[in-house]
DNA sequence: TGAATATAGCATCGGACCGGTACGATTTCA
DNA sequence: TGAAATCGTACCGGTCCGATGCTATATTCA
């Protein structure tokens, strides 16, 4: 399917909100309603991000979410792992799936190339950075293609 | 979930077979067999590819595919469109996704970047070929690697 | 101290889509 | 004519995402 889940999708938004206020504590509620997203499945995604210590949880009242690491050093492999499990681009890429080993006649032809588009794929999703996602409101994404072009 | 179906991969194993005989007709139960591939599910694979262009069918007793385009000018892009639908990373990089257009507030502060980043890895698709995937046996894979590589 | 706020954890449910199967029709060759 | 092989379509089950609900826990504030 080569797409990212829509849990990623609010991922990303709400980890450039916080990159974007800094270390001002901000509410799930508060993320949800500025950019219309439904409050419970951002909590779920920004629970996720705590278990894996991207953000960091006030609880309470007043409590809420904290970007723990810095933006230029977020990957975006990084964030898709946290959310959705790691990057399996084909069976034979990762060991087993599931517990499941390839039925396929191994070593398949294409075994050794797929791998090596894999590692391509993820040295891609290594340069691209939280810092290349926030502070891109309007049109000025300029600085943005120009850290992720090379 | 950023992974290739599995057709994707029953189709990549069966063009590169075809482009390794050349021009020979070859029967899908052969490659079938050849690789430990369900037959059914070769010939989804295969007819689509066929509606597409991209193997020519033969009919009949003693028929079967054969390569219709270059092995250097099938991108894995093009294969990957051809089996599964054209690549959404996210749902604002295509205009809409199934007809259901983006509820979040628009535009979400993550658009534009995220364009960029369907652009590159569109760009990495299109890289690379067939022809990288195919005459790679068992370990000389140097050729594909080099040629995948930049 | 108590009420309000906000996250943590888990369990569940519905729906979409992939993976797989089945059947009949069509075409070609022996 | 019969066997071999593709073509088209339809169907079914399993898995996983998307979404919802509830309870427990921790913090703030009146
Ligand atoms: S698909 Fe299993 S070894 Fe390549
Ligand atoms: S997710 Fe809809 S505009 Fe970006």
């Amino acid at each position: 399917m080569l797409s990212l889940t829509r849990k990623t999708e609010y991922a990303l938004i709400a980890v450039c909100h916080l990159a974007h206020v800094g270390q001002k504590v901000v509410s799930a509620r508060e993320i949800a309603e500025q950019h219309g997203m439904p409050l419970p499945l951002l909590m779920n995604v920004l629970k996720k991000l705590n278990r894996t210590g991207h953000v960091r949880s006030i609880r309470g009242a007043r409590g809420g979410y904290v970007l723990a690491v810095s933006p230029e050093e977020f990957t975006l492999d990084a964030l898709i792992e946290a959310v959705e499990g790691p990057v399996h681009l084909v069976r034979c890429t990762n060991a087993d799936i599931n517990g499941r080993k390839c039925t396929l006649a191994n070593p398949c032809p294409i075994r050794k190339s797929v791998r090596k588009v894999h590692e391509l794929l993820r040295e891609l999703l290594n340069r691209i950075t939280v810092a290349d996602f926030a502070y891109v409101e309007p049109e000025a994404a300029q600085s943005s293609a120009k850290a992720v072009a090379q």
